[in-house]
DNA sequence: ATTTGTCGTTTACCGTGGTAAATTACAATC
DNA sequence: GATTGTAATTTACCACGGTAAACGACAAAT
């Protein structure tokens, strides 16, 4: 259910799942572009994750290729129920308030971000 | 900057925000109504937060009362803006969308919802 | 055949959060 | 004055995330 993933370990998961599959190297190579990361350092997180049913490998000729086992969904989603849950007690609205306040929202966001609501606030409605 | 806490550190801001000022055994039973907590626990957390400069104490009598030295502004914000550059890379719209899809939203919250992005437009329109 | 490079594996360390018992200090009560 | 209760402090674990070197296995290059 809850699935809880470090910093690295979800930047891990993030290139697994738009590639869907990637080798340890692979995914070295890509972390290593924002900020430069040990090999061995990746292996070992990728390690940890499929300790905790995150992901798989298969084995190709000499080395694994690793799969995503959960959603990048479910993570973002309990990610953010846990976020609101936790620091603004469910209010969604507090949540919004403190983003739209503190970051730079382009014109297309703020569009898709109208939509949502009254999509949503439609299906409501019954 | 950067001020992060992990959960109970927070429930114990949490009621240093509300309260303005507390003891540790203010916050202790605080906390105990949701979950059990041992004193000494809390007041090894309340140590914590004071070595990293979250909060204060002023002696009075024989005991210690906390008062917070950093915002809920602060906290909010900054979780509120790492979860959205770490798991959403900056959209909005995605924790947004994850949100309104999974969670329970009122009436009275939709209202405010789109109030919110209704001034925001406008403000931005200059 | 030996060297080199690349895997995966083992092992180890540090920081932080959380947990709490044990100890010390001291005021109030009996 | 001894006991009790409550504070704060000290000390000790454990789990997890992150970091990475060291090691061993093995295929490719020289």
């Amino acid at each position: 259910m809850s699935v809880s993933l470090g910093s690295v370990q979800l930047r891990i998961m993030q290139v697994l799942w738009t590639e869907g599959e990637a080798t340890a190297r692979r995914i070295t190579d890509a972390l290593s572009e924002s900020s430069p990361i040990a090999h061995s350092t990746v292996q070992t997180l990728l390690r940890k994750l499929e300790a905790k049913k995150a992901i798989t490998h298969i084995q190709q000729d000499r080395t694994f290729v690793f799969r995503p086992l959960i959603a990048e969904n479910e993570v973002t989603r309990s990610a953010a129920q846990d976020l609101l849950a936790r620091v603004f007690q469910g209010s969604l609205s507090g949540l919004m308030a403190h983003l739209l306040e503190s970051e730079e929202v382009s014109e297309s966001e703020m569009k898709r971000l109208r939509e949502l609501i009254e999509s949503k606030a439609k299906e409501s409605k019954k």
